[in-house]
DNA sequence: GCGACAG
DNA sequence: ATCTTGTCGC
């Protein structure tokens, strides 16, 4: 039996990683819990380095109401997937799964750099990352992996539907008037509404939600840091 | 077979 | 994603 709870094998082929991607999606919940009260939004990046095969990850935990941040944590694991369009989560969830470890402040809800439904298969990071940490998590990209969006309006606040085959996997989120819009997505334990409401929230200046920006400057810092930091060195006996 | 292709 | 300087525009 498979569980979102049991350790994950990031040992994989890529063949077998769509395999999997396809077995998991059936368990993806595209609702948020009844009565979910958001309170800590939280945010995740990794960044890299041209001839370095370490991925430095970062989380942070933004107060959902002030959008300042109140905790993070940080990781620095060697890459072991390559970078394949549609299987993002597989290079970058072993490193995130190692700072979520170190993240003693837990988000209510999680936005993801990069797709959660809006994919080739319906199960992008966000909804990967929603189902191995097992909570509520948004896609929210800066790019398109598949599917059309509608055409929409100018003005802060405007959406158009994603379509792919068919079917609406995303929204098109114009965040700043005149900027290009970000695409949303639901991860896991979510739905587009709720995550297009919460995207918005985030991102009251900038194209980008606050929770984005955050965990971006993060890693950045942390990976020209050489993977050190403060923190971390308390960690550390001796 | 050809083009597209999150980060 | 990263490699990289200046530059156009609000």
């Amino acid at each position: 039996m498979e569980s979102p709870r049991t350790p994950q094998d990031w040992n994989l082929t890529p063949t077998e990683a769509v395999a999997l991607q396809k077995r998991l999606r059936e368990q993806l919940i595209l609702q948020p819990p009844p009565g979910l009260k958001v309170t800590r939004l939280g945010g995740a990046d990794i960044s890299t380095e041209k001839g370095n095969d370490t991925g430095y990850g970062g989380m942070v935990v933004l107060d959902a109401a002030t959008l300042q941040p109140v905790a993070r944590a940080m990781a620095a694991v060697p890459l072991s997937f390559p970078y394949v369009p549609g299987l993002l989560s597989f290079r970058e969830l072993p490193v995130l799964e190692a700072v979520w470890a170190r993240l003693t402040v837990r988000p209510d809800v999680l936005v993801f750099d990069g797709q959660g439904t809006a994919h080739p298969r319906r199960f992008g990071i966000a909804c990967h990352g929603g189902l191995l940490f097992d909570l509520p998590s948004i896609g929210c990209a800066k790019s398109l992996l598949v599917g059309t969006p509608g055409k929409l309006a100018e003005r802060r606040g405007a959406t158009a539907p994603i379509t792919h085959k068919g079917e609406v996997v995303g929204m098109a989120v114009r965040t700043r008037q005149g900027v290009s819009p970000v695409y949303v997505s639901p991860g896991h334990r979510m739905d587009l509404e709720t995550a297009v409401e919460w995207v918005l929230k985030a991102s009251p200046r900038y194209r980008e939600p606050e929770t984005t920006r955050h965990a971006h400057r993060l890693v950045n810092d942390f990976r020209r840091a050489g993977g050190e930091s403060a923190e971390l060195e308390e960690e550390r006996p001796g």
